[in-house]
DNA sequence: TGACAAGCCTAAGAGCATTAGGTAAATTCC
DNA sequence: GGAATTTACCTAATGCTCTTAGGCTTGTCA
């Protein structure tokens, strides 16, 4: 019998890409050795069961994620940065809707890969908001502010709570234009 | 053998119990049934299945949050509607986590109590922005923009994404004075 | 070549939703 | 009041899930 060759980086990427074509639900061990050409239990040698399995996946979302918004940001500041993290915040969460969806759940502890990943993703929208100059806890609060409504929008737009038939990409454009405003005009302490 | 004296109303009642003091992944038939003192193929003469159960739940809470925020928005427009519905909203999700989380998967057809409870919902946020004279398309991407916004901030609280020991409610209060700001200020073509 | 670790296997248990078919209680009708 | 019917619940069984235990085989390294 030939082996399979596998590890846990194999078995998250391929964890991601049933999650992302099908949904996070969809992901069943059972599935996911199938897939893999192995029976369910010998993912336990890569990972420490289903809920470890879903962490993982949540982390190198949040860690992609977050390389992608800094990529995003850089060179740029303000209306530009915050537009580029925007845009780039929505269409990864548009073309990887299962690992975002993995992303949610918040890590249990704040040691370890997930909370990591998840501080490097506060850390960019902190330097996105470096641009208009808020200075302690308003700084917090601006990046409340600004991550709720990024990831509210594209929760509503991944579960299909717009239904009607008019531009999204319009709506987001005025999202980020409320941001961008409140963030300039001092409702953040000016 | 004494019968219960269920029906869809107690079952779907005690579902939202477990999902509000536990969680919504709590909520399983097995556990429901033992609850309620029956085994858990009875629940069928009531429920047509789990994902029904969840539908229904889902339903309910659309409709009691709608009732909330429209008790909210009476007498009140602009800025002290916003608020108004804003803290309704929120209140709401963190007293209700677990059928506020049954809310959030759409529904499947336009028809159903799901559908209609959530335009309900849409119509509350619709009779808060008359007061900022927003016409058209406008008020639709308005709309958008306020429920993205209390969507993901009430989201991001629920599952403990905003660990630093800063006010909550403070930064629930610049998101609203973003909101007010923008819908004021004619981001939404003044 | 022999020791050992790594990777995969089968077997088995427990919990879950769900369907099928039976029984007893409540209700309706005469 | 008694019979027929509907309603509410039951047990039994199926098939899925994750998970643990223990064994075999393959590859690596001295």
């Amino acid at each position: 019998m030939p082996r399979a060759g596998l590890d846990a980086e194999a078995v998250v990427t391929a964890a991601a890409e049933l999650a992302d074509t099908e949904s996070l639900e969809a992901v069943t061990l059972a599935r996911l050795a199938h897939r893999l050409g192995v029976r369910s239990p010998s993912l336990y040698g890569h990972i420490a069961g289903l809920d470890d399995l879903r962490r993982r996946l949540g982390a190198r979302g949040a860690r992609e994620l977050a390389g992608a918004l800094t990529v995003a940001a850089a060179g740029r500041s303000r209306l530009a940065a915050l537009r580029a993290v925007a845009e780039t915040y929505r269409e990864y969460a548009r073309s990887h809707p299962g690992t975002y969806a993995a992303m949610q759940r918040a890590p249990d502890d704040d040691s370890g890969e997930a909370a990591s990943a998840g501080r490097e993703l506060v850390a960019v929208i902190v330097a996105v908001l470096d641009g208009y100059a808020l200075r302690g806890d308003e700084a917090i609060h601006a990046v409340r502010v600004v991550r709720a409504a990024l990831h509210g929008f594209t929760l509503l737009e991944s579960e299909g709570g717009f239904r009607l038939p008019i531009s999204l990409e319009d709506s987001y454009q005025r999202l980020i234009g409320v941001l961008d405003r409140g963030l300039a005009d001092g409702v953040f302490a000016g």
